[in-house]
RNA sequence: GGCGUUGUAGCUCAGUUGGUUAGAGCGCCGCCCUGUCACGGCGGAGGUCGUGGGUUCGAGCCCCAUCAACGUCGCCA
């Protein structure tokens, strides 16, 4: 007994043999063999290989009757195994613990899947019964670079001279951009907190309060739809700094994610990343997140076809509201009729008129091929890289959809080549957004990221003469085609913010009930700032090679913004709706 | 709300042109087994084929509707 120690089920090794140790864990697997009995004994650490004999009675015969997922506590002496029954394949397998005493601590029910099994469940039961999905090693092991991301994060700030201050979540609501949570206020009936989107205005006021330096592990809020890489509540690591540049905030969120990369996965991220423009990275790749993991760029050859005999592309060019882009598909001389029917089924299904293509092989094919003379081929081939076998193919339309569906299509063709190797990591800086925007059905300007984003330096004249010209302080993280997130430096002159509320169209009324608290703050020496904040959820997601946040994610929400494991959201008693000041109002029925 | 994919045993899936009693692997239960590690052997239980309607002599399969999960568009200041 004195020695008696209590150990982790992945941690013994040959050196402990001779010493008696107590093991807690679940049963992994149970392997009977009627006079002899070998139990895995699994817990966050690993497993050990327990074993137990007949001449222990008692503790044999209660071993019997051990099943999957039993909670156990096994009492032995830690002795090398016999020769030739060493198992290569785990950590532990040099080693085992024979039983002098079991203790049963719980008793588990039979799983509704097998925790040891390779095959995965679908989504739906693994949510439902997290507690058992959290058990296997895949989301073990993403629980945990999740904590030494948030932790690699912490500590380089910490090392930078940031406060990791918490703002509150119960706060006003900010209309505009997305849905608020709203939560209602039973003090004050009828009114209303609302979760934080982010906590923007917060840090910036953090920045008025002279913080100088604030980063937070922040839970936001959005009451829109989740997806694969969204979700109602998910974590942002925010930062804001005082008097600071677009460069320095750049920086400093660079070398964070350069320190978390190589503290975490022990890799080397290229120094500077590399840094695009937003109209660089709408022309060659077609997307404001290009995936740079790979080439295959968008090239505009409305030039080529101008004048042509292919009269749809001919007439198209003669407008700089068209564009006609042409990407290469590598080998794609290969592919069949059916691949390219299945390729332009796809640009049709997200907004084009229908996919032309050449394929380069033994000479030249393909749907436009009769239109096309040697010259135009030859412009073709260079201008799209054309080497050996390649397809190219053709997008052509309005401008702003020709694009959008030539980068969709250029991801597709590397989807297709699998080009997109979940294990590289390809970061990059997107800048020089627009200010502004035009809303597509309202036609009336709006901000493109939020309205407290300043424009670049000298070009507020533009602000009453071409706003939507105006360049933004504003830049983007994108790595292998996700968002990571975004910044800006913000107006921090309560004259310019105020200016730019108007332009969007809020009266002076509406400025004061909404935001009058901030505004005030800024009339009181607000010194210049800027910040940026970037999705934990996604860079752990991606990190662990991983293609859903659900997966990183302790106990996310499902498609339809439900917890299905303890089914949230539900219904609440009468009584608390009444001293809320609450009724339900059931909507008419559909008809 | 639109589009797409999926829905068959506890889990993962197969199921041909519409045709007898719907199958497999894993798991589960029982018996046997002292060196396995995805232990092995023998036997067994387990199904409203998501739900409702229709076509048909006959539907897991065809048609209509509907529900759910996932993906995506809308949406995401």
């Amino acid at each position: 007994m004195d020695n008696l120690l209590r150990v982790s089920c992945g941690a013994l090794s040959p050196s402990d043999a001779g010493k008696t140790v107590e093991l807690d864990g679940w049963v992994h697997r149970r392997r009977d063999h009627g006079g002899l009995i070998f139990i895995d004994v699994r817990d966050r650490s690993g497993i050990t290989q327990v074993t137990f004999d007949p001449s222990k009675g008692e503790t044999f015969a209660l071993a019997e009757t051990l099943r999957s997922e039993d909670v156990v506590s096994v009492r032995g002496t830690v002795r090398r195994r016999p020769a030739g029954t060493e198992n290569v394949k785990l950590a532990t397998g040099e080693v085992e613990v024979p039983a002098d005493a079991l203790e049963i601590l719980n008793r588990s029910e039979t799983p509704p899947f097998v925790i040891a099994a390779e095959e995965e469940p679908a989504e739906e039961v693994r949510l439902r019964y997290r507690y058992l999905d959290l058990r296997r090693p895949r989301m073990q092991r993403n629980l945990t670079v999740r904590h030494q991301i948030v932790k690699a994060i912490r500590d380089y700030f910490d090392e930078h001279d940031f406060l990791e201050i918490e703002t509150p979540n119960l706060i006003k609501s900010t209309p505009e951009g997305a849905r608020d949570y709203l939560v209602p206020s039973r003090v004050h009936r009828g009114s209303f907190y609302a979760l934080p989107q982010s906590p923007q205005i917060l840090k910036q006021i953090l920045m008025i309060g002279g913080l100088g330096r604030y980063m937070q592990i922040a839970r936001c809020f959005r009451d829109e739809d989740p997806r694969a890489d969204r979700q109602p509540e998910f974590t942002q690591v925010d930062v804001e700094m005082t008097f600071v540049r677009q460069d320095d905030v750049m920086q400093m969120m660079e070398n964070s994610i350069r320190s978390v990369w190589r503290r975490v996965l022990a890799e080397e991220i290229p120094d500077p990343l590399p840094r695009l423009s937003y109209a660089e990275a709408m022309r060659d790749y077609g997307s404001d997140k290009p995936d740079l993991r790979f080439d295959l760029r968008l090239v505009d050859v409305a030039d080529v076809f101008r004048g042509g005999a292919f009269s749809l592309f001919a007439s198209l060019a003669e407008s700089d509201a068209n564009r006609i882009v042409a990407i290469r598909y590598p080998n794609g001389a290969a592919l069949s009729r059916r691949d390219f029917d299945g390729l332009t089924e796809f640009v049709k299904s997200i907004g084009a008129n229908g996919l032309a293509y050449l394929t380069f092989g033994d000479g030249m094919k393909g749907s436009i091929a009769r239109f096309v003379d040697d010259q135009m081929a030859q412009r073709l081939r260079e201008g799209a890289g054309v080497e050996g076998n390649d397809a190219v193919l053709f997008i052509a339309g309005e401008h702003a959809i020709a694009t959008d569906v030539a980068g969709r299509l250029r991801l597709e063709i590397a989807e297709r080549l699998g080009l997109r190797d979940p294990k590289r990591f390809a970061f990059c800086w997107v800048s020089g957004f627009p200010l502004f925007e035009k809303d597509s059905e309202t036609g009336e300007i709006t901000f493109s990221h939020h309205p407290f984003t300043a424009p670049l330096p000298g070009q507020e004249a533009l602000f009453d003469t071409d706003p939507l010209a105006i360049t933004a302080q504003h830049y983007d993280l994108v790595l292998n085609g996700y968002e990571l997130g975004s910044g800006s430096i913000r107006n921090h002159q309560p004259e310019f913010q105020r200016k730019v509320f108007k332009r969007l169209g809020l009266t002076d009324q509406q400025i004061d009930d909404r935001f009058g608290f901030f505004m005030e703050a800024l009339t009181y020496g607000a010194p210049p700032h800027g910040g940026m904040a970037l999705g934990i959820d996604r860079i752990v997601m991606l990190a662990c090679g991983e293609s859903s946040i659900r997966d990183v994610i302790a106990f996310p929400k499902n498609q339809m913004a439900r917890d299905v494991m303890m089914d949230a959201p539900s219904g609440v008693p009468d009584q608390a709706l009444r001293d809320l000041g609450l009724t339900i109002v059931q909507p008419p029925a559909a008809t």
